[in-house]
RNA sequence: GCAGGGGUACCCAAGCCUGGCCAAAGGGGCAGGACUGAGGCUCCUGUGGCGUAGAGCCUGCGAGGGUUCAAAUCCCUUCCCCUGCACCA
């Protein structure tokens, strides 16, 4: 880290630059949203904080009084498995910790939850700072019980929305661990299982008598094609009572059966072999199916029974197919490209012999049903004739339901094992919390928020659109977490994504409830009616002052502050959260606060990618935030890691040589100091060409960075700014001081969002006072954008090109290079023909002077295309070539002479076309 | 499967909404040159093909077709890549 860095950043602290106080500008309120606390910051993190930072920089330039806060987060279950997993010993966990540079000894600490919010937390403020982050360092805080505070605005929150009745409770499938009997999330388990959700699948009650067979299936619309039901021969089978009804399932399925249905009581033991042979009831069909044996039955999937059918289930028709028992398929399902039994199509193509070949089996299923399943058509013995399977499908599962044929019931789609080792499976919680994110009349508000925000990109805000059209009711509630109790039902835990919906409105009260003490607050005494009086402006001051212990004039003050900053005017966040955060972040919003204090923008980026991969510890392209400061100060890392990519769903790209390159700018920019204050008082062409330049590019700079472009507006101020000066000082040799002057204040300032340090060591050099953080942006001036001047040099620089093309042919010792403007009558008629008459030729040839050209001119006017835009004038062309005579003899050493064409008969004048001047090389 | 994003020159990447000034910005790499004791610094030149005392021609933006006087840009078809699909940050 640069030395001139910490002098800012120290400076930058002690004015106390970036704690705004509510005043009389226009407020911009930019939230970064809190990180989780189980690790401390990459570039990727990085990026987007950036993203964020750069705005608020840039908005404080436009004059905007700006909050940025920062908090973190620590809700949920991954930092408690994390913890655990240290307490257990174990290996893995322990070399990530080492990996992020923890000592040996300092790892026991990490057994501890609690640690390891304090030991990240401080990390990632650390970074924050050290990379000169405009935060308003009072208002930090983060979530979970830990913090009373927090909770208590967790608590209102969430009786508010009960009493909005958009908290419902209700029941919910879950991946669960029998042994420790607990909910095993992503966290909780060995990597090889994440991602692993219980599956909806169907119970079809078969049935002989009173006693039930039930049959796992992931097909119901096949039941009318089933011609018998399978058990395995060898596993044991019980016969179950649950409920009032008694069924036969596979013993090793009843804790999967209890984790849903409820305790069941076995009242008998046996092998599937002996009741092989029985004759059961198809609840849907009515038809009487034997019981029959076959060994690919799984006993611990589903309930161990199944039911066949040959025609559209491989397994079914070669098990069958292999018992050697006479059987008659039934053909239900007509797709395109096969036959009338695809199963049994496809396994005689595939050659599959016994039940065995499980490989060539499930790749066969996998084929039979896709193609079914998407491509099939209902046959006539379904009752839905002509309907396609996926659409029927649904529907037959909610009439079998009804008319109580079957139950929904849910499996795992394969195995899980729990981090203790044991077997999961599909559990149901009841009693679970929900958001009630189905609500239509919520979704309808939410959308509404969502039509009036701005995206960046704006293609976000279809993506969110169907976010909130896609949210069904959310669990919203855990156990075993950490977080803040659910006030009115204190066993259960707010989840991690639930407790992080409006808490940008915490911002700011944090000043106020993360100080208790500076204001005199006592947050156990703190009430529902605080929030409602300050969030909602409910409730009568003089009141809600004693019930809460609040002096009645600062219970106002906060209410006004709240009032002046919110809502959120920018939310800049990794794709990541498109799906579940953002959404309920409006959600959430709409639902408690009135319109005024929606969110007005959110911007998104993708993953920061190091060197063209993904960054991972293994491939050792993982870059710390901490680490880069460290070694490449703090102004590189931000514009090395801004530099990487812009906004939108694509990732970013942070290449290992960037660093070095923008070391080199940092450098370029800081020699910039030398030409400031040097130069001419005398106004040329060259300088209003410059100058031109200058505020055009001024003009896309902030177009940029109001569309948060902040990739095309670093290009546009180091590299596009940098090619003109050279240009210039190559062209003009001696600069104008004043324009000059003006280049670099400019080049500084719009540098300051990206680079602050070296923008205020810079501006410092330049002999101004005050921090350049909080000074002006640049204005783009258009009365100094001129097109004509910059047609002028594009002329100049294009005369010079093509007579270099020319030096690599003309052999010989140039005496002379004569340029010539072309005729006066060319510019006469490409000024006809750019106010586009409607016969060109008959036009010009109204003109004596045009008409003398006869054919040629005739030709030249039909060469010109529809539309030519403000050609250059003769005498524009003629001045911009003449004035840099000096200049191509420089750059040509040799004699340059610039000629109008109509003073000379050369064959060069006389094919010279506006915009293409003629060259003439005069050797020995 | 559903939803979303993307395929541009040696590489990265802009442009695409609002068609024409696009052989296609910018950066990198590479090649040549200048500077220098030397350079991995800096500066200049070149970098699709062909042609040439130059003002052009051809090919070209994943592939194929279409609309248009005109397409990287609009429409259709097709191939390939990436992301998400939930109780989890």
């Amino acid at each position: 880290m640069e030395a001139y860095e910490r002098k800012w950043q120290q400076k930058w602290e002690e004015a106390g630059l970036f704690e705004p106080e509510p005043d009389k500008r226009k407020k911009f309120f930019i939230t970064f949203p809190y990180p989780y606390q189980n690790g401390p910051p990459h570039i990727g993190h990085g990026f987007t904080f950036l993203r964020n930072e750069v705005f608020a920089r840039y908005k404080r330039m436009r004059g905007f009084n700006v909050l940025l806060p920062q908090a973190w987060h620590a809700t949920g279950g991954p930092i408690v498995a994390s913890a655990l997993k240290i307490r257990e010993g174990d290996e893995k966990q322990i070399k990530t910790l080492k990996s992020l540079g923890i000592p040996e000894d300092e790892i026991k600490k990490f057994s501890d939850p609690e640690y390891w919010i304090k030991y990240f937390t401080s990390k990632w403020k650390k970074a924050f700072k050290s990379l000169g982050a405009s935060v308003d360092w009072r208002r930090e805080f983060f979530t979970t019980h830990l913090n009373p505070a927090y909770s208590k605005f967790i608590e209102w929150q969430y009786r508010k929305l009960r009493d909005l009745g958009y908290l419902v409770k209700g029941s919910h499938p879950v991946v669960w661990c029998p042994k420790e009997k607990k909910v095993v999330g992503d966290h909780d388990r060995p990597d090889e299982y994440a991602g692993i959700v219980p599956e909806e699948v169907v119970l079809i009650k078969f049935s002989r008598g009173k006693i039930i067979f039930p049959c796992v299936t992931f097909r119901p619309e096949t039941v009318y094609g089933v011609t018998n039901i399978w058990i395995n021969p060898d596993s044991e089978y019980c016969e179950i009572e649950i409920g009032e009804e008694k069924w036969i399932v596979s013993a090793a399925s009843i804790p999967e059966l209890e984790a849903q249905k409820g305790k069941v009581k076995i009242v008998k033991k046996f092998a599937g072999k002996d009741i092989e042979g029985l004759e059961v009831k198809n609840p849907v069909t009515g038809s009487v199916v034997p019981v029959l044996t076959a060994e690919f039955v799984k006993p611990e999937f589903g309930t161990g029974v199944v039911m066949s059918v040959p025609a559209h289930a491989p397994y079914d028709y070669i098990a069958l197919k292999e018992s050697g028992l006479e059987f008659k398929m039934i053909s239900l399902i007509q797709v395109e490209g096969y036959g009338e039994f695809p199963a049994a199509e496809v396994c005689e193509r595939m050659g599959i012999k016994s039940q065995k070949e499980v490989e060539k089996l499930e790749k066969a299923t996998k084929e039979v049903y896709t193609a079914e399943f998407h491509k099939g058509i209902l046959k006539d013995i379904t009752g839905k004739k002509g309907m396609k399977v996926s659409d029927a499908k649904p529907v037959l599962v909610e009439e079998f339901v009804k008319s109580g044929a079957a139950e929904k019931y849910y499996v795992l789609p394969s195995e899980v094992l729990c981090r203790c080792g044991e077997r999961c499976i599909a559990g149901i919680i009841k009693d679970q919390w929900f958001l009630k994110y189905s609500d239509p009349e919520w979704k309808r508000l939410a959308h509404e928020c969502i039509d009036g925000m701005s995206f960046f990109p704006e293609e976000i805000r279809r993506n969110l659109h169907s976010a909130v059209d896609w949210l069904r009711d959310w669990a919203c509630t855990h156990k075993g977490e950490l977080g803040t109790p659910l006030p009115f039902d204190r066993e259960w835990v707010v989840e991690s994504l639930s407790d992080s919906t409006i808490y940008p409105a915490y911002y700011i009260v944090a000043k106020y409830l993360q100080n208790p003490e500076r204001y005199g607050i006592n947050i156990e005494r703190l009430k529902d009616s605080f929030f409602d009086f300050v969030f909602l402006g409910e409730g009568d001051p003089a009141e809600v002052s004693a019930e809460n212990g609040i002096e009645k004039e600062l219970l106002e003050e906060i209410r006004k502050e709240f009032v002046y900053w919110y809502p959120v005017d920018f939310r800049n966040s990794a794709k990541d959260l498109l799906n579940n955060h953002l959404p309920f972040f409006i959600f959430h919003h709409v639902a408690l606060f009135p319109e005024s204090f929606w969110p007005k923008a959110i911007g998104v980026n993708g993953w920061m990618m190091v060197g063209g991969e993904k960054m991972s510890k293994s491939k050792g392209n993982f870059i710390l935030l901490e680490e880069a400061v460290e070694k490449w100060g703090a102004d590189v890392t931000r514009l090395s890691i801004l530099f990487s990519g812009s906004m939108g769903l694509d990732d970013m790209n942070f290449e290992p040589e960037f660093p070095e390159r923008m070391k080199r700018k940092i450098k370029q920019l800081f020699r910039l100091v030398e030409l400031y204050g040097s130069g001419r008082d005398e106004i040329r062409p060259v300088d209003r060409w410059f100058r031109s330049r200058l505020h055009r590019r001024i003009k896309t700079v902030t177009e940029f960075m109001e569309n948060t472009s902040f990739r095309d507006a670093m290009e546009r101020i180091l590299f596009e700014s940098f090619n003109d000066l050279s240009w210039y000082t190559r062209r003009c040799r001696e600069a104008n001081r004043e324009v000059m002057k003006e280049f670099i204040e400019s080049l500084v300032l719009m540098l300051s969002p990206f680079a602050p340090h070296a923008a205020e060591e810079l501006w410092e050099k330049l002999g101004k006072s005050g921090f350049v953080s909080i000074e002006n942006w640049p204005e783009a001036k258009e009365e100094f954008i001129d097109d004509v001047v910059e047609k002028q040099e594009e002329l100049v620089v294009k005369t010079l090109e093509d007579i270099r093309e020319l030096k690599k042919i003309v052999k010989g010792e140039w005496k002379e290079i004569r340029i010539y403007t072309s005729r006066s009558w060319k510019y006469r008629v490409l000024e006809i023909a750019s106010e586009k008459p409607e016969n060109l030729v008959k036009e010009i040839m109204k003109i004596d002077e045009i008409k003398k050209h006869g054919t040629e001119a005739v030709k030249f006017a039909q060469k010109l295309t529809d539309r030519i835009e403000k050609p250059l004038s003769m005498e524009a062309e003629f001045q911009a070539l003449k004035s840099a005579e000096g200049f191509f003899e420089r750059e040509l050493g040799c004699q340059v002479r610039v000629l109008k064409g109509d003073e000379s008969d050369s064959e060069k004048a006389m094919r010279a076309e506006p915009g293409k001047p003629g060259i003439e090389i005069i050797t020995e």
